[in-house]
DNA sequence: TAGTTGACCGGAA
DNA sequence: ATTCCGGCCAACT
């Protein structure tokens, strides 16, 4: 049974390209559908290369943040894979 | 152990 | 439509 954190970042890693996911839908998939913050702290302090977290985006259709470049190179992903904003 | 923080969300003004 | 307020959860100090 693998904690919040772990379940996050499993089910963000699963995200296929293209595709974006807010912070809620990825809180709810773990097992905490209230759970949109814990969320973003985890992504915030603990990124992994193999968990693109520039997929996951807010309900209001923001990028939200990036630790890795910043929102201008989130943006620029997202829109090279073909996703909308 | 308890308090504070943060890449949030939903509802109310 | 935009702006403000409260509430939820995990990690950090």
């Amino acid at each position: 049974m693998p904690t919040f954190t772990t379940a996050v970042k499993d089910i963000v890693r699963a995200i296929p390209k293209g595709a974006v996911v807010t912070y809620g839908e990825v809180a709810a998939v773990a097992g905490n559908p209230k759970a949109a913050r814990a969320v973003a702290n985890i992504m915030a302090h603990n990124y992994d290369p193999d968990v693109p977290c520039h997929r996951v985006i807010r309900t209001d259709g923001g990028l939200g943040g990036y630790s890795r470049g910043g929102v201008a190179r989130k943006c620029a992903i997202l829109l090279s894979e073909g996703a909308s904003i």
